[in-house]
DNA sequence: TATGAATGAGCATTCATTCAT
DNA sequence: AATGAATGAATGCTCATTCAT
């Protein structure tokens, strides 16, 4: 809970950057996961971030080591919370159909909680599927997927859930529907995340057939 | 074939690009849209383009205006085509069911078809939205929400479907999940794109539970 | 004679700057060895150069892979002929004495010809022997120093040379002095290379005392 | 040890960095000169130096104005201090022969006590004769070279050393020869400074020839 | 003495685009 | 249709230096 942002101490052994969790770091990476995720991560430039932030684009470095830096932070964090979160919701929950409900609430109120992160792992697919610095998201990612196909084995096995469905598909049907989101949810709309949780677990649970 | 990429010539006036539908265009297009879909618009650049076709950078100019133009035409081309089918097939069959299940296997099929394509509408949305020449696309996909959420209305009051779920999230459910899959679909895989279609039918038809 | 400048061919496969040998790639890799000589090479901007040739510092990267690469190119040609021409020498003539005469009458030839590659040579050596792209110009060296320890050894040998001199030691001493003269020579002054050489004969043969 | 590092109280009257001679500073000092030594001036960075003596680099500015004060500190000190060697070994020998080994003594010993200032002095002539603040070091090095040529034109006079060589070119050959070896010497190998300066003398006074 | 945050100027390099040939 | 040389603007990043604490 404490620790997670000290990759640049641990890996070089030479630090440029400050590696410590300042209140000024964590603001300056909030302003850049809010640019990355809205005009893309290679459309917004470092002086952009900057300008934000009211300095100039040389002192960001005294901060970060460099612009990716500043993603994979911002990303690794993301994915390290969240793949606690929803093992600790897989562990906690009785049922399988418990879990699986509590994984889509969660999922949906990460949304609403981070969204700039979750667009960013949304929408840099290209980037992050090809870069191998960002390698950790896909492994991370797999991870979250074990979790997720726990759940839906189980439900399969207890008869909770249709034995006719192939889990690895079901799962990515149900991932991609929730995490998209993201593009059309707003945060202060008429459908809160609580709600629209509530919509598509409607929907997954009876099929859209009457 | 008698429409949609002759903008060069009808818009500005100044002609400057091969603004006809030759044989090396097509294929340079081609180049583009892979190159783009898999390495992100913004990370490839002209010479990317130019390198894989085996001309100069500055020769590509001689067909296109602009390395946006070839985005533009890229996805001109296929936000009408996919209005022209799914208009087609919303017309076409008998009940909303039937025109529900059309519209999934068209997706599917289209994602088969024109995975590059697809995956820029898809990966590319923080460009396509934020920047005013492509506003085009996000009218046509309004369009498209059109002639989806008429078949899921007309279907809801015919009693095909539940009438307790709001057509446009579960519009926008079943949009994501579905298009979301180029991101993971394998042409050459097990599962081809109707078998997966019909994957996603059964469980959006009956949902998960027993 | 006609070859040593397709490196970008010959190496990574993906070329980007014109690798063949064009007279303006000359021009400016002339113009880049006299300021990198005077200036020394990290004091010159990539504008220095581009200015000076009266193109836009970008333009430069039309014909060049990088800054580094243009003294690469500078250095290797020079290495080159060098190690060519004193094989050559030390091959041709009939005694070894003869051919230590013409060694030295060669080094200071080239001095007056090409002052700023020698110069270059002669004080970036902290860059050169630091830098691992710069392994080929020690290397290099160490070929001439062969071909040199070869006629002071043969001399030695043939009772042509002092036999109590370590001719290592003794080929440093020679070659640091002709070398260094590059620092001070005037191509335009009272004693113009020939005549230096014959100085520094003079010396070398009989010695300082009477 | 009166004299020396006290430029920076003595000439602007801007009194910032810390002019005394305190441990802390020689011990900066000496860090500096080693890397300038072998990565080169400019090659060598503020952070560099800081990083190696565990402070940050804005620290040093506490102790020295700027990078080049430390530069310039060096090498005041070394030209200093070798005038007067060479005028106090100039001075004291008997004999012109005599004063012109101890000259060369001197200069080998002082290559093996102080081999960074020496590397520097040797290494950066583009930046020294280049930069104006650094005219001092040429001066000091007129100094040097007027001993030398009393020596030996009194040597030739005396019918010690050759009278048909021309002193100024013989000091230019005999110098570079000497202080080049700051490159290749190693304090720790076979050949110490005082062998090396014998081997030098050996060649120096008979000649190579036989 | 030292920290840590920031400045401001500059740097090598990239890249879409132009244009004469 | 394509080349090859160049533009001009921007980009990520570096680095000597400043200064309040």
């Amino acid at each position: 809970m404490a620790s997670s942002n000290n990759e640049a101490t641990a890996r070089g052994g030479r630090r440029r950057a400050n590696g410590g969790g300042s209140a000024r770091r964590a603001q300056l990476l909030a302003i850049a996961a809010e640019m990355f995720a809205t005009r893309g991560y290679s459309q917004t430039t470092v002086r952009d971030i900057a300008d934000e932030a009211g300095i100039l684009s040389g002192s960001l470095y005294h901060h970060f080591d460099s612009k990716e830096a500043m993603l994979t932070e911002i990303l690794r964090e993301f994915m390290g919370n969240l793949l606690q979160e929803i093992t600790d919701i897989a562990e906690a929950e009785s049922s399988p159909r418990a879990a699986l409900d509590g994984l889509i609430f969660n999922s949906f109120e990460t949304i609403h909680r981070v969204p700039f992160a979750v667009a960013l792992y949304q929408n840099e697919s290209a980037l992050l599927t090809t870069t191998p610095e960002f390698a950790f998201v896909t492994k991370s990612s797999l991870d979250v997927e074990k979790v997720w196909l726990g759940v839906l084995k189980a439900g399969a096995k207890a008869g909770d859930f249709r034995a006719d469905l192939d889990p690895g598909t079901t799962y990515r049907f149900i991932r991609d529907a929730i995490w998209s989101t993201v593009r059309w949810y707003n945060p202060r709309g008429r459908l809160q995340h609580r709600a629209l949780a509530e919509q598509y677990l409607e929907m997954l649970h009876g099929g859209l057939l009457t």
